[in-house]
DNA sequence: TCTACGTTTCAACAATCATTGAAACAATGG
DNA sequence: CCATTGTTTCAATGATTGTTGAAACGTAGA
């Protein structure tokens, strides 16, 4: 991942309704959620969402598929962990003031 | 670290300019840098970046004092690290496809 | 094929954000 | 106290982003 991608990716986690889609997708797992169950879900229109689905697939944190007439949208975890490998390792250069707490609290989550 | 919080300080990081003045923070370590001195390595003006600072700040990922004329600006990483264990837990559940590879990334980082 | 359902596209608008230059402020040295 | 240096504040502007409603599209069932 390079820093252009990342930027992206924190600017799409930067608005509250699109870090709550990315919740409620990794929450749901690798099945997913259709877009009106999410739109409900979130409490924005159909419209709006769309619009925020976009933003996040694009930054590589979604992906989406058909199925039947919904459309499907599910977490993307190897964008979000390159993400956050990316975070710890380029931006915080890998200091232990920094990384050591999060990789610590991981450990037993 | 509550979602109101994590949501800004992703939104602070979803701006290139921004996201090098962490980098050039990080990288400098305690010390820090002084406001003109980052200006002059991330290459935008003095108002533009005291604006960035400000957000930065805001977000709880830089934190600043006074050194004779100049203001020194250096990492919080306390919030650094806040957030990136909030990433991990909160918002990815600590979901192992998610949180595994970047923790073992920084193991042999 | 017609209708209904779920989702996206489009065009418009309001709101927020990034950038600029001029002016003000704070600290230091003469 | 004055001049200088480093930084911030302020007001204005252009650019980007978030939200909306109407219309269009794709799929499935009657």
């Amino acid at each position: 991942m390079d820093e252009r991608q990342a930027v992206m990716a924190f600017a799409a986690l930067g608005q509250e309704n699109r870090f709550r889609v990315v919740r409620a997708l990794v929450t749901a797992g690798p099945d997913g959620l259709a877009a009106g169950t999410l739109a409900t879900e979130i409490g924005v229109s159909a419209t709006n969402l769309t619009f925020h689905l976009k933003e996040l697939s694009h930054a590589g944190l979604i992906q989406s598929r058909r199925e039947g007439k919904s459309i499907i949208y599910s977490a993307a975890y190897e964008g979000l962990s390159d993400l956050i490998t990316f975070l710890m390792r380029d931006c915080c250069q890998g200091r232990p003031e920094v990384c050591a707490p999060a990789v610590r609290d991981s450990a037993h989550a």
